[in-house]
DNA sequence: CTTGAATATCGACATCTGTGAATGTCTTGA
DNA sequence: TCAAGACATTCACAGATGTCGATATTCAAG
């Protein structure tokens, strides 16, 4: 697991929790951390990450995330761009469709530094 | 850890990720869980429960975290309100003085469904 | 080069959200 | 009973957000 998140402190050898529960987040680790929250903070982007990141090969083509949605392609198309410019979903092009796949050190950083170790 | 954000499916005997990798979220499941994600995803309420949580007793008095923000009292406040009302925080008023409790399952519960396991 | 299909971008709109000033509600102490 | 302090609620407002229709962009096929 990656780092980037959180600045590890040296207390944090010692770990009994996650980031968030040892030690209060100074203001700048707080506004690092909400825009990823923010991101996966709507069920509709919730829905897009969890298809993406179940689909058998990782990846999904926008094409299929549309059908799954009563929303205008529009819609979906701008909330596979929050879900990429927050670094949840990486984008790779593939002849006229577009493939989304899920960034899971991005999840799994996030997870740690919410609720982590055992606490 | 309970059980409450997701229901239990027979393959998560075989846990390999999270639920939200494993299997694709249902728009129920994912209107549960987006208003807690939504109270978190706010650097002065990520700051908010960090405080309360790291707090020496678990627990921490508005006065304390008001003095911690360049906010005013009814902001901070109504932070609180919204991590209390998503099921955060815990409330609890002792003579004059109100004192916020994190609710460390909430907080790994909703950890455990984002990035959980090894993923 | 033109057509058609797959995505993205733009413009507009209603709704939601973060904030502060003013005010209300409790509770303690005099 | 009254005054003062701790916290919540209400009101108002600027800015952000989710949505769609219309349009632009990119690419493959013919």
């Amino acid at each position: 697991m990656s780092k980037s998140l959180i600045e590890l402190t040296p207390t944090q050898t010692v770990a009994c929790c996650s980031p968030l529960m040892r030690e209060p987040l100074s203001a700048v680790q707080a506004e690092r951390v909400a825009p990823l929250l923010k991101a996966l903070a709507d069920p509709v982007r919730l829905r897009l990450l969890s298809l993406v990141a179940s689909h058998a090969d990782g990846e999904a083509c926008v094409c299929d995330l549309n059908d799954a949605f009563d929303l205008s392609q529009p819609t979906i198309s701008h909330h596979l761009k929050v879900l990429h410019d927050a670094g949840l979903l990486d984008r790779s092009k593939r002849g006229v469709w577009v493939y989304y796949r899920a960034r899971n050190e991005a999840l799994s950083d996030l997870a740690a530094m919410i609720g982590g170790a055992g606490a």
